[in-house]
DNA sequence: ATGTCC
């Protein structure tokens, strides 16, 4: 039984710190009381032990944590020295995407031509592990040269028009493209061609670049919408702003780096790993998925080049997803328009300004909220709103549009990245009922490409998200825009026996 | 997350 959230100290309706040692800087909380009871023990300790880790100025513990790699999976950690790829993880810039297109909802009220956009895009966009060889027109096929491109330049011009991905869609990124630590995309192409030099290798490389295009598994996803903005005069002042609009199908993808980006993070961990070991360097907590760099030494510089291919990888993918589904519905609906509403991470480091310095923003199932007026703003066209921030919850209960409020300083300027797991897979497959999950989404008249859907995603293996949204909205680190009601969705499928 | 163990 855990006691841990008993040592909070409760400071507002939805936020509590929890001192750790003679820290100046005590862990801070974003959650209900009943979210905070939700997480367990070890949820805690990791939030404790990422607290402690070596130059760590901050940690924020968001509503949708719960167990994950090094650092709990929803959480911020700082630090204005080091660099800790761990609480990246292992799907470098795992992201949520939005297009709104200019289709009535109406238009999508038939199943028949549901299962048509569905069949549509399945064609354009594989699922699942390995996958990535779809059928595509030569012009879009990727071999070793474009994907090197797309792994050190990310959305550039050229990328872009390559893979005829509308060019104003790089400004609807929270970062359309990483360079080295040196500023250059140069030192990002001669650590590439390094890796290429051996032949089993490269041919690995590029059998990933090939996945340019595609949904993973587990909790990614692609899923139609009906966009409700809100009544608030403000908030619909904002949705409008930033692109929205009411009753119209939008698009929202939830995916990362795929194969590509996992390898380069699993390489890093095993180089760093290694090298503590050799030079006898304590893991924090005794946790190697707590290894870590210094970001200006030779090892943190390999890291956050690593990341920056994978990160443009990322970026790259989803932009091609949303250009692949766009073309999708207008095999359906000739003529229809789509835009971009936004592109945004949650795994990854970032250079911010917090707490009147520079530095490493570790976000780790956590979506950045810079709220309008934010220097790092100023330029874009979001400096008077905030930029989007998308806030997946589940296709039964709908996902957030939000923008952060200034209240958001207290949690570095970040948000959780959607409900958060409150059942582990292997106990959502044991106790949740098949029959109940497939008829509860029919209930909601939503319908999905899976011929049951995975038990481990259903929408009770993962926490309220009622609950959840009240947790940010109870800290005031944002508010709501828009609410986007799942009209169909797109997941890699169980098969009908696991 | 991941050709779910190089």
């Amino acid at each position: 039984m855990d006691t841990t959230h008993q040592m909070l100290d409760v400071t507002g309706p939805a936020t509590a710190t929890l001192s750790v040692g003679d820290s100046m800087s005590p862990i801070t909380v974003i959650g209900t009381e009943s979210i905070r009871e939700s997480f367990g023990p070890q949820t805690y300790q990791q939030a404790i032990n990422s607290r402690l880790a070596p130059g760590v100025s901050r940690v924020v513990l968001n509503p949708d944590a719960h167990v994950g790699y090094g650092a709990p999976v929803g959480c911020v950690m700082v630090s204005p020295t080091h660099v800790y790829p761990g609480p990246v993880g292992v799907d470098i810039k795992c992201s949520m995407s939005l297009l709104q297109t200019d289709l009535p909802a109406d238009a999508i009220e038939e199943h028949t031509v549901r299962r048509k956009l569905i069949k549509a895009i399945a064609k354009r966009v594989p699922t699942g592990a390995g996958r990535g060889q779809r059928h595509v027109p030569k012009a879009r096929s990727v071999d070793g040269s474009l994907g090197f491109r797309v792994a050190t330049e990310g959305a550039s011009k050229m990328v872009l028009k390559k893979l005829g991905i509308p060019k104003a869609w790089a400004d609807r990124c929270e970062d359309a493209y990483h360079t080295a630590a040196d500023g250059t995309s140069d030192s990002l192409a001669a650590r590439l061609e390094w890796m290429g030099r051996d032949r089993d290798k490269l041919n690995r490389i590029e059998s990933k670049y090939r996945q340019l295009g595609s949904y993973g598994g587990g909790n990614h996803f692609g899923e139609a919408e009906v966009v409700q903005v809100s009544q608030d005069p403000h908030a619909r002042q904002i949705a409008e702003q930033i692109g929205l609009r009411h009753n119209h199908v939008a698009f929202l993808s939830h995916c990362g780096s795929r194969g590509f980006g996992h390898d380069l993070a699993m390489g890093q961990f095993r180089a760093l790993k290694s090298s503590f070991q050799k030079q006898g360097l304590a893991f924090p907590a005794g946790d190697p998925q707590l290894v870590y760099a210094e970001a200006d030494s030779p090892e943190g510089r390999l890291y956050l080049s690593d990341m920056a291919m994978g990160a443009n990888f990322a970026t790259v993918n989803h932009l091609l997803i949303n250009a692949l589904v766009l073309e999708s519905f207008r095999d359906v609906f000739p003529g229809i328009r789509g835009e971009l509403i936004y592109f945004i991470s949650h795994n990854i480091v970032r250079r911010e300004p917090i707490d009147g310095q520079t530095q490493w923003v570790h976000r780790k199932g956590a979506t950045r909220a810079l709220p309008a007026g934010h220097s790092q703003l100023v330029g874009t066209e979001f400096e008077h709103t905030g930029h989007p921030i998308l806030l997946p919850g589940n296709p039964r209960d709908g996902s957030s549009v939000m923008v952060a409020r200034p209240g958001a300083a207290l949690s570095a300027f970040s948000v959780n990245h959607g409900a958060g797991r409150q059942m582990s897979r292997t106990k959502a497959k044991k106790n949740l009922s098949q029959t109940t999950i497939d008829q509860d989404l029919l209930d909601h008249d939503i319908v999905s490409n899976c011929r049951v859907y995975p038990r481990d995603e259903a929408p009770d293996a993962y926490k309220d998200f009622r609950e959840v949204l009240d947790s940010v909205v109870g800290a005031d680190l944002a508010m709501e825009v828009a609410r986007l009601k799942a009209k169909f969705v797109l997941k890699d499928g169980a098969p009908a026996d696991d």
